[in-house]
DNA sequence: GATCGAAGTGGAGGAGCCTCCGCTTGATGC
DNA sequence: GCATCAAGCGGAGGCTCCTCCACTTCGATC
């Protein structure tokens, strides 16, 4: 399970790759032939396949500092703002980290997808991210407390994915509204979601 | 904007694509090489460019029929279900109707997210059909009466791709239970989706 | 500083995507 | 019937993807 150190000129390669990535993709778009970033990092197109196995690796790398900061400003944002408005304002957030990186449409869904494997980091550091919102808002009951975190971050990248194809940002704004109202506690003999659901699946 | 007719052959060979795209989709998976497809049919893969100029118009076009019984059931299901209840059910049936064509996932994405493009038909269609079932709910005073069935259609799709993703019908079950949380009416004094979001978008 | 196995490299090659444009054919008017 | 020509056809070609494996290089050992 521990993999060894990368030899020292491997190391030396991912990391030009992950730099010419960033640059590449921001100023080329998405859609940049993998062979450019090779060529351009000076290195055959073999060696960025084993480094990166798929393009979503790649870009889950190259856009590991963003998603960083993305999922460390959720104390400052809990400091600033009643729990609920915090989710809220963590979601235009989330909702910017997806659509700056649009097109890059199956990296990120696989990313979210993961069931246990390449992203496993970036899906848990999300996850943990929106436990800790989650966390405070059921403290103080602005939210309930019967929601699974990883529910939600599947539920709210779907919507920011969809939201963002239709590059409608008011839309995008009422969706996230209409989705935090989920997230409200449920009134007194409301259906709760998670047990038994009333739908027909299964 | 009345396009004329198409010549006789043209419309054969149209027909005969369609056929023969349902088949192969539904026998070797939503990853056939279209070239595939054309050579079944017996036509040169620009016939099929110029019938079909994408992946997604051909899908689309093929589960043409499959979609209509989609939209198609909402009467019956209003007709011995609660309007929620119906709503939910539909849902389920919408999921599904996703779900067995994931792999397409961009030529779905693409349906919905049209912006009056080829897909209008479509689009329209589910549009039509969540606005029947909202309209229910709301009269029934068992959902709101302020979404915009555009917007629940965006946020639905971009749930049940997501939840596709994951292979897991207990949390496609439960994300739909949450979403229609989402559309109960609002408790009293408890803010509303659709007017100045509280989000720091725009 | 020579040896050697493991780690890493690179690019040729097979496959699918989609475009483009010279050729074919159906419809229409006579 | 025949001429005409827009509508339609098809497949070669340029491009990218990704795999595979013979070759090179590192670095541990003596």
């Amino acid at each position: 399970m521990t993999a060894r150190p990368l030899r020292a000129d491997a190391r030396r390669n991912r990391q030009r790759l992950l730099e010419v990535a960033v640059r590449v993709l921001s100023q080329d778009g998405p859609d940049v032939p993998l062979e450019a970033v090779a060529r351009e990092a000076g290195v055959g197109i073999g060696t960025l396949y084993r480094h990166f196995p798929t393009r979503e690796a790649l870009v889950d790398a190259a856009y590991q500092g963003e998603l960083d900061r993305l999922c460390d400003c959720v104390d400052d944002l809990l400091a600033t703002l009643a729990p609920a408005a915090a989710l809220r304002a963590w979601m235009d957030r989330f909702f910017d980290y997806l659509a700056t990186k649009r097109g890059m449409g199956p990296a990120l869904r696989a990313l979210v997808a993961s069931g246990g494997n390449p992203f496993e980091r970036s899906r848990q550091r999300l996850t943990t991210a929106l436990a800790t919102l989650l966390r405070a808002g059921g403290a103080a009951a602005e939210l309930r407390v019967d929601v699974d975190p990883d529910d939600v971050l599947v539920a709210l990248s779907g919507i920011c994915l969809a939201a963002a194809d239709r590059q409608d940002r008011d839309q995008a704004a009422r969706l996230l509204d209409l989705f935090l109202a989920a997230l409200r506690p449920a009134a007194a003999g409301e259906p709760r979601y998670g047990r038994r659901s009333q739908g027909t699946i299964g």
